[in-house]
RNA sequence: CGGGGUGUAGCGCAGCUUGGUAGCGCACGUGGUUUGGGACCAUGGGGUCGGGAGUUCGAAUCUCUUCACCCCGACCA
């Protein structure tokens, strides 16, 4: 490839809506293009280095049994119908009628598509298990995009699906899945990904990991502890509350003008922050019910395990509410109707607590849980903080940013039962098959690459995924360099090198600039005075490598690196 | 959907308060001088000032309305 040729045009500033680095590196690097909210346009830098991805994650997947294959984009309503979920998928689905007037949808997985694939012939014991994967674009109508790659309404999807006769075929095959997923990422060079417990979401099922690239541009928060090297998502991670042990007061109102804050009724009791009782309210969905969760002054909502607890889906409330008096909302007299209550565990056996008095301007102080709220049911919805205890341990939570880039579910018979995908056992009993699913978002892998894989000036690609292997800077000299030059770039073109050559009539600062945007692993730079004396500057993107060499030696020594390089990869 | 913000050339911005010929830097074309970390001189092309309506002799600027996008929250590869 001449630079000279290439479309997409490498950016001096940056992008005013840009925001995170691999979005401005990608932008700026000529390697994507916006078109609208939550899309864009792949040039051939990124073209190339998604194919290159996408190979090692096929060739992981063909180890371990899978078979490639490719289903529609968009697919008619009753496949979704059969298991319910074209009601129960949210607007993230986006649905659409062809000229017929016949309802269709842009898959943004497909479960339902791979069970149709495989149900109608899969009908012996003796087929299973096997496992089916796909490249695809994905369509989901995000309610926010953000982070250029990283979260976007229409994507790349290595989705895969494995069916099985039992659950312990399955789990089997899900620990090969795992293992896969790691190399893959070793391979692609985020070997930073660690793998999380999750949430199931709207997948189902019970076991599910997310593979997270721990970096501060992540959007999920990890729980992570050192101690015994474990890792989970904040959405599932559970702690054992450390509790005041506080003496029994006894129950006094105060009148606290203007004390609302969590913040505020510290500063005006002279309380820590666990020692008060936080309310917090939620409207659930599809109900006209108010839930209010009672917790521990230091501690948050999560908001996926009151989902779980209450059984809905749930937003927050902010500011007023008609019988409702936010900022003194206590347990005690609380009378209001059509409402759930919720008491965390935090809360439980705690002892001279501040409340709200559930009126305005108004604090109880002294409430002491077990005998002022006797009865109550204690569920667990907090948040866990950093440096709470770890269960299984007994260490420290430390709490960061994680991107996933990856995941997989048991699925269990979720969709083959609802489906009606069966098979014959060895008794000639009808069985149901379990399921396993398996994604890796691929444009968003690249991003990942980029978040963790850079210098001031650009990407430096890993070898594996580099859009070239070798950039030639040629920079203004006589014909005899040029000459020289060109004759190396032929002669690795011919012996299956990726090289890209900057054949531009400009200078070198924006000769050099633009290739670290590009972070080709390795440069060979023809200027005019070291050509003089016979030489070519050899380097690498990593700045590892920065040797002189005489012209003549450069293929057989940019090679020699190459070959060393290959040969480390297929360790 | 709730809260905040921005829309002026491909990119980055000024102009708007106080209405009066649409500007700057980068990028792009041409000619020349340069040439190892984003060179310089000269010259040129490129705009429904997000859209619509209104006020006015006159609107990028004021009013109303609408759309798009960005940021903070609820979803996910």
């Amino acid at each position: 490839m001449l630079l000279s040729n290439l479309l997409g045009e490498r950016l001096r500033e940056k992008p005013t809506d840009a925001k995170i680095l691999s979005q401005i590196f990608l932008l700026r690097g000529g390697y994507i293009k916006y078109v609208s909210n939550g899309s864009y346009s792949m040039l051939l830098p990124c073209v190339r280095i998604k194919a290159k991805i996408e190979n090692i994650i096929r060739e992981e997947m063909n180890k371990i049994g899978g078979q490639e294959v490719l289903m529609p984009v968009v697919l008619p309503r009753e496949l979704w119908d059969e298991t319910g979920r074209y009601e129960s998928v949210g607007a993230e689905l986006l649905r659409l009628k062809d000229r017929g007037g016949k309802d269709m949808l842009l898959a943004m997985t497909h479960e339902e598509g791979a069970v149709h694939l495989v149900r109608d012939d899969v009908t012996s014991y003796g087929r299973f298990p096997f496992m089916l994967y796909q490249f695809q674009t994905k369509f989901r109508d995000e309610p926010r995009c953000k982070g250029g790659l990283i979260r976007v309404r229409e994507f790349t999807m290595k989705d895969a699906y494995s069916f099985h006769t039992s659950q312990k075929d399955l789990e089997e095959y899900y620990n090969k899945c795992y293992a896969a997923y790691h190399d893959i990422f070793r391979r692609i060079g985020i070997s930073e990904t660690v793998a999380v417990a999750s949430d199931t979401g709207m997948m189902g099922g019970k076991v599910a990991h997310e593979f997270m690239l721990l970096c501060d541009a992540g959007e999920d928060t990890i729980c992570v502890c050192k101690d015994c090297n474990s890792y989970e998502n904040i959405e599932v991670a559970k702690t054992e509350v450390k509790k005041n042990g506080g003496q029994e007061r006894a129950r006094a109102e105060e009148y606290t003008p203007d004390i609302e804050t969590i913040d505020q009724i510290s500063a005006h009791f002279g309380v820590k922050k666990s020692e008060i009782i936080k309310s917090a309210v939620f409207a659930a969905e599809g109900s006209d019910k108010t839930v209010i969760v009672f917790i521990r002054g230091d501690y948050e909502v999560n908001e996926t395990k009151l989902k779980k607890v209450i059984k809905a889906n749930i937003f927050p409330l902010e500011g007023k509410s008609a019988d409702l008096e936010f900022g003194y909302i206590g347990p005690l007299g609380l009378k209001l109707e059509n409402a759930v209550l919720v008491y965390d565990r935090s809360l439980e056996g705690e002892k001279n607590m501040i409340a709200g008095a559930n009126k305005k301007n108004y604090h109880i102080s002294g409430v002491s849980v077990e005998r002022d709220l006797a009865g109550v049911v204690f569920d667990d919805v907090a948040k866990v903080n950093e440096g709470d205890k770890c269960l299984k341990c007994g260490g420290t939570y430390i709490l960061q940013k994680g991107i996933e880039v990856g995941n997989i579910f048991q699925l269990g018979k979720k969709y083959t039962e609802s489906m009606k995908m069966s098979y014959l056992d060895e008794n000639g009993q009808s069985k149901t098959p379990v399921m396993g699913c398996y994604g890796i978002g691929v444009g968003r892998a690249i991003a990942s690459v980029v978040e963790v894989r850079h210098d001031d000036f650009g990407p430096i690609w890993p070898y594996a995924i580099a859009p070239w292997h070798i950039h030639i800077n040629l920079l203004s000299g006589g014909e005899n360099m040029r000459k020289a030059a060109v004759t190396l770039y032929n002669k690795l073109l011919k012996n299956g090198y990726e090289v890209i050559m900057d054949d531009r009539k400009v200078s070198a600062g924006v000769q050099f600039n633009d290739a670290d945007l590009l972070g080709v692993p390795y440069r060979v730079i023809f200027g005019a005075k070291n050509f003089e004396n016979g030489l070519a500057e050899l380097t690498t993107r990593d700045k590892r490598i920065k040797r002189l060499i005489p012209v003549n030696d450069v293929y057989k020594e940019v090679t020699a690196y190459i070959k060393s390089e290959v040969k480390g990869l297929s360790k």
